[in-house]
RNA sequence: CGGGGCGUGGCGCAGCCUGGUAGCGCGCGGCCUUUGGGUGGCCGAGGUCCCCGGUUCGAAUCCGGGCGCCCCGACCA
């Protein structure tokens, strides 16, 4: 029954005043979702209908690669955790049960399905095998925000595959990968796959699932042939006009300009001229100091991978003890080792020169200091991606992801299988993750208008919805009940009937905001023409379906 | 974790500075009106003013402590 005077439906005029995100606004409008506390959201009937057609979607999907769904517990025992290392991260809800054995709510699943599978399969001819749940997951976000975006409880259909070696990985994953575009293209995202650090998964390669829009808390640099998130993405730099070459480097004076943006307009060079020196603590090596072209910005996940190592920015002390004065230092003369950044191109640059209130012109790397090159820079709009495409930035959503965990879990839980010639193997482990919340998100970000939601057929909480003008014992709302009837035959669940006695212009204002596809107006000016008013959200565009043939025609726009 | 903001009927807010009867709009209930874009009128219900403590004859208002929520940054499988 979807009556609208009998269901928990309740839209507001206003959004909550906290609200910044439009996802968040609309949903809490459109009677979608209330919340409870931090990061903490009850789905309410009609947001639970839209989750569930994003789970329906994500069953086929599955199963259609092979998939098998199956179901874990969110309360466990912090043993495997332990185990793996993992019981060491901040965001993982950790109490005790009343015999005070200590017991984790599950953030992901690696640890639990691993755990079985290290019991349960023993052959090589037991493998390849791909599982998956939708199942609650628990994290204690630092900060949970906009809405339904970041939370801290929230529904995710994790998959797991589990192979011989790494050529069946790599089938694995491809698999899942082609399920993945099948899973966003039907639900009506526009969406990107692009390359990104493995992060406290662990593993060997990671992609996600990028969808644009304006409250996503991600960057992705995109260019023809090119997708990548801003934390990896690599591209050639922008030039920049370097000044004439010296013979050796020579000292201006800078009294009181220890910053980019004030030694680089008084010394009228653009900032791109000049070499910011960043000294870090790297884990077990000490100080190292990285240089960055002046106009750049560290990217810290690329240096982390480029170092293999934890690291964290020098303090100011330790540069005064270890390298010189903060503000003027650079890596001429200085005694740690150097690593510049690749986007510094041969040629003549300024510098800090260690030594109070003065900096070097006409330093040239190579010349007059040694180093190690890498790329740990944050790539530009406008810079040049490998395929040879300008790089654009676009802020994004991460509906999902996929990683190849190699035995990441699989050796410390002690997964493994023999192989044809009795050797024992540990099992190669990939994890792929979608949150049904973040589409029903990202597809209201990127498709609704002024009005309201504008949802996709596949998503939508109704396909259809029949508005009746009039009221109780009218004749439109005969009219109305009878198509009403009908409809559900043919739909079943998946028509609202708005039966209120409520004016025509609350009733169609609700219409709009909740967004369903297909809207139906039964009133007395269509009436009189024998027929009723179809619009479709998406572009606003009326049909004229006559009376009788009313439920035919509603189904055709719906195929259309 | 750093910075900022906010907590007053269901929602959005005013009142606080300058202490004394808690107010407005929307929503909600009843009656009437209206039914092609949130109609209009009359009547009415509904509040531990986030919590604890202090000052005071008297605290939504002043002081102290705490909690909660939001935003920016850090962080984010």
């Amino acid at each position: 029954m979807a009556q609208f005077s009998q269901i928990l439906l309740p839209t507001l005029r206003d959004p909550p005043a906290d609200a910044e995100a439009v996802s968040h606004k609309l949903m809490v409008r459109a009677g979608l979702i209330r919340q409870l506390g931090a990061g903490l959201w009850t789905y309410l009937p009609a947001g639970w209908r839209s989750i569930h057609k994003v789970e329906a979607v994500l069953r086929e999907e599955m199963e259609a690669i092979g998939c098998q769904e199956m179901l874990m517990p969110v309360l466990q025992p912090a043993q495997t955790w332990e185990e793996t290392g993992r019981y060491a991260i901040d965001e993982l809800f950790k109490l005790e049960d009343r015999r005070e054995a200590p017991m984790v709510l599950a953030l992901s699943h690696e640890e639990c399905l691993t755990y079985h599978m290290a019991r349960e399969i023993r052959s090589y001819r037991d493998l390849p095998l791909m599982l998956f749940h939708i199942q609650t997951k628990e994290r204690d976000e630092p900060r949970p925000r906009a809405g339904v975006l970041r939370t801290r409880e929230f529904t995710m259909k994790d998959a797991y595959s589990f192979d011989r070696d790494e050529e069946g990985l790599a089938r694995s994953y491809e698999l899942q990968s082609e399920a993945y575009g099948r899973i966003f293209d039907r639900s009506g995202l526009r969406w990107y796959r692009v390359e990104s650090d493995v992060g406290m998964m662990g593993g060997t390669g990671a992609h996600e699932y990028m969808a644009p829009c304006a409250a996503g808390e991600n960057e992705v640099a995109l260019a023809p042939g090119y997708a990548a998130n801003v934390e990896i993405a690599s591209a050639e730099p922008q030039p920049v006009e370097l000044p004439a070459p010296l013979a050796a480097p020579e000292d201006v004076e800078t009294p009181g300009l220890t910053t980019i943006d004030e030694v680089a307009p008084h010394l009228k060079l653009p900032s791109g001229a000049l070499i910011k020196a960043l000294p870090v603590i790297v884990e077990g090596r000490g100080m190292v100091m990285v240089l960055i072209r002046g106009d750049h910005r560290l990217a810290e996940i690329k240096l982390g991978n480029a170092l293999g190592a934890e690291f964290r920015p020098a303090a100011s002390e330790e540069i005064e003890a270890e390298i010189g004065p903060v503000g003027y230092i650079g890596p001429v003369g200085a005694k740690v080792p150097i690593l510049k950044d690749a986007a510094i191109a041969p040629g003549s640059y300024v510098t800090g020169a260690n030594r109070p209130v003065t900096h070097l012109r006409g330093v040239e790397p190579g010349r007059d200091f040694e180093f190690e090159e890498v790329d740990v820079r944050t790539v530009e709009a406008g810079d040049t991606a490998p395929g040879g495409g300008a790089i654009e930035i676009e802020t994004a959503i991460e509906i999902g992801n996929i990683f190849k965990l190699g035995t990441r879990y699989t050796v410390p839980l002690g997964a493994n299988f023999l192989d044809e010639s009795g050797t024992e193997r540990p099992i190669v482990m990939g994890s792929y993750g979608i949150g049904p919340a973040r589409i029903v998100a990202a597809s209201i970000e990127q498709r609704a208008d002024e009005q309201g939601i504008v949802w996709p057929a596949s998503i939508a909480p109704w396909r259809v919805h029949l508005v009746a003008l009039g009221r109780e014992g009218d004749a439109e709302r005969e009219a109305a009940d009878r198509i009403y009837e009908e409809l559900r035959a043919e739909l079943g669940a998946d028509v609202i009937y708005d039966d209120r006695d409520a004016g025509p212009g609350e009733k169609l204002t609700d219409a709009e905001l909740l967004g369903c596809p297909v809207r139906l107006l039964v009133g007395r000016r269509g009436l009189a023409d024998g027929i009723v008013e179809a619009t479709t959200r998406a572009d606003g565009a009326e049909h004229r379906l006559p009376l009788e043939s009313a439920v035919e025609g509603t189904l055709g726009l719906l195929d259309g």
